[in-house]
DNA sequence: CGCCGCGTTGAAGAAAATCAAAGCACGTGG
DNA sequence: CCACGTGCTTTGATTTTCTTCAACGCGGCG
């Protein structure tokens, strides 16, 4: 058996000694499956786990008083979900299954012993809350100022990217599970219009919608389209996480 | 004098050992004045410091190739600004001073200190960027799946909430600084839009334009307006954080 | 087969953007 | 103290973008 979900997500920032793996191991529970539309959370419920993808997809949302739904992000393997609350009792978020999914609960609890334990996971726990702040960042930028088209389009490079990042080894990264009327909630428009900008985008030969998902044939053109800087996503992965690796090691 | 402004801000979370005051206070340099209008940083810029704002407002913006703005956040006295780009070497939005400002640079490089001697701290950094992720997500839902006259109403009532918590002290915190284009920047709306918006709330006594300005009337009027459910600023200021003082004492 | 969820289409209407011009408050310099 | 410029607000007319409503198609599945 491979290293648990955890211990790969953040070998992308640094190696790890094997202390640090092994209180991580000690922090993931055994795997849980949901199938897909299972709700994992509703709102209000209590924030008493993290979870990490490990397959399948999964998305946040907020439902609103006027039945209508913003859907806040989406989950792909490798990501960790919940981070968010962590200063919060209660969620502020719905998470359901996009897809089958397999995901392993860790106990807030424990982030203490990660805090107190080891200067280095400590340090990348706070990379990665930083860089969902980024994505939360571009996200609202891309809800405020920008057309249907390039809202579509920059969200469709994002997740692609973010894709390429803990998926390396699948090579089709062009597939994308999300139905129109999810796209609509996650980019403040309504399912018709997400529908006819999908065909202007199709007649320009970048993307081709199926049912039930998507499939992106010219990413360069979705960028140029979208006015995609990927700056948001990179982040620096020496500088203060290597002096991080070098105090915690000397410890 | 009195206690710097970053100690002031974690005492709102948890009572500091004078150890942690001594550590948070050495973080803090010479605090620097800023004047309306004034850049503090821009996009592309360095991420060697955050910055505490200790007078003042101050707002986070990124500027599209369109010649449009997104205003991304607003900061007021209290609050922790950059903490965001943590995980990356440039700032991938710009800083810039709403009004005359006094702001506390911190290197960013002392977070290691922080994180490897005070289990407190390192937790209370970690509420706080908790935080600003929830007040990010609220302001997606904001964007996404409200009409102009409920963005304008919750942004506003949002920001009064805020000064609430860092200005105890100040009685009247239904003074706001933000010119009509900026919070147009702000809501993804023309500025034109939002001028007519608030003559709709004008109309309905909750707020008063000024020149410059927004005097809010009634905030409970407003709240209903915008459908405010507080929820996603209300921390959890004991539970874990408890425990986390307690060990962090034991050691 | 028939249902159900999702995608597609058309027509009509609402919300907000854009354009352009004018007014108003404030500070600045004469 | 007044004239002037500048930045913000206000107003009206027009246009664009997107929504809403309603209907239909289509594929999968029990």
């Amino acid at each position: 058996m491979g290293a648990s979900c955890i211990i790969r997500h953040f070998e992308f920032y640094s190696p790890l000694t094997d202390q640090d793996k092994k209180l991580l191991d000690s922090l993931e529970k055994a795997p849980r499956c949901v199938v897909k539309n299972e709700s994992v959370w509703q709102e209000g419920a209590s924030t008493d786990h993290f979870y990490t993808v490990r397959k399948g997809w999964m998305y946040a949302y907020r439902n609103m008083e006027d039945g209508t739904r913003q859907v806040l992000d989406i989950f792909v393997p490798g990501d960790i979900v919940g981070l968010r609350e962590f200063a919060f009792r209660k969620r502020i978020s719905g998470l359901t299954a996009l897809t089958d999914a397999e995901i392993c609960p860790f106990p807030k609890k424990r982030m203490l012993d990660v805090f107190s334990q080891s200067l280095l996971l400590c340090h990348i726990f706070f990379m990665i809350a930083s860089r969902d702040q980024s994505i939360l960042l571009e996200r609202l930028v891309n809800l405020g100022r920008r057309s249907a088209k390039a809202k579509l389009a920059h969200f469709l490079v994002e997740i692609s990217r973010r894709l390429e990042k803990t998926n390396v080894d699948i090579g089709n990264h062009y597939r994308i599970p999300l139905s129109q009327g999810l796209l609509a909630d996650a980019l403040g428009l309504s399912a018709v219009h997400v529908n006819r900008t999908f065909q202007e985008l199709k007649e320009e030969g970048l993307v081709n919608p199926r049912h039930g998902g998507i499939e992106l044939l010219d990413l360069e053109g979705l960028k140029a389209v979208a006015g995609f800087d990927p700056s948001y996503l990179e982040e620096d992965v020496h500088g203060l996480l290597a002096e991080a690796r070098a105090r915690h090691i000397a410890t």
